[in-house]
DNA sequence: ATTGGAAAGTCAACAAGTCTGACGTAATAA
DNA sequence: TTATTACGTCAGACTTGTTGACTTTCCAAT
């Protein structure tokens, strides 16, 4: 188990990276990096009886409004209980809207109102800001590995579904 | 708010990177990252009535032995009835062992037995095997830049905290 | 040596967010 | 007509987090 150089070291090729040390310096920085990521959304939720799981919601219904609550459901990894949940409370203080499917009006399509386009521009402002700030600090081929590193990290489906979000319908 | 090129362009740089659209997809990025990166040992503990805070708890006990509880509250970031609740089933389970500090005898310092430490070891190694496997597909270039963008988006405390965990006392 | 305060532990109550399981309704598909 | 799908809901449980209040232990300063 104890593996202080990498695993099947090729050639002349520096695998220092591959250390069980660094591994753990690597999962320790996602640990550490992702608290601070959704430190400042909390704040703002915390402040109005709403949790991670509303930014979540309304994170999604932005990014493809009209999306059905199956395809949320899918995207976001839970149980339609855990989910409805979150979503009653968003429709009943109005901020996303439920209109029955106009394909197939068993399905219920979600979008944002203004209200919950606000509120979602507030939260993700401040993770954007985070993020934009490391993004400067760390130079455009940080970012770059990053991304890369991120990506490969995920499994496969989650991966495809990554991949398969759409462009942002309106720049914000 | 709306920022297609990124904020105050500077000469020739390419500034891309630091659209709103690729701030969210860095956000999702870390969203659909972090879910991977929990999944293989939140299985493992949901068969034994464990949870992500107590792999917490092995982990920074197994990478400082005999820190004292304020020690590891600090850098798990709960509070201490919450860890405790936590560490109270790990030491009853044999998992985890408390001694009154030598130094300072209210402080109890946290070792794992040998039961506790296999247990971190099955835990972490796998998280360590979806990191190794990141690392290897993405290159040491890759993960040098997802390190600094990750520092980068800590804050000053956290950050100061990451650099502060010493290095591991034995290899593994 | 006494006292003040810090460190730790404990108890109680609560909330968010997750889960499973079961059931009902409406609409589509076979 | 029947089976299936999409959605919503009710009930019950668990983990993890919170606050607040209280006790015990013990160090350190007066």
């Amino acid at each position: 188990m104890q593996n202080k150089v990498g695993i099947a070291p090729v050639s002349g090729e520096n695998l220092l990276f591959l250390t069980d040390d660094q591994l753990r310096r690597g999962i320790e920085a996602m640990f550490f990096a992702y608290r601070a990521f959704t430190a400042d959304p909390d704040l703002i939720l915390a402040d109005m009886d709403y949790g991670r799981a509303h930014h979540r919601a309304l994170h999604f219904i932005h990014r493809d409004p009209g999306l059905t609550v199956t395809a949320l459901l899918d995207v976001l990894g839970v149980t339609k209980q855990s989910l409805n949940r979150v979503l009653r409370t968003l429709i009943e203080d109005g901020l996303v809207e439920s209109r029955v499917g106009h394909r197939d009006r068993r399905e219920r399509q979600l979008f944002l109102t203004e209200k919950g386009a606000a509120l979602e521009r507030r939260l993700s402002e401040t993770q954007r800001a985070r993020m934009r700030s490391a993004y400067r600090a760390a130079g455009p081929q940080a970012v770059a590995g990053f991304r890369q590193v991120l990506e490969a990290m995920m499994d496969r489906d989650t991966l495809r579904q990554f991949k398969a979000l759409k462009d942002l319908p309106d720049p914000s």
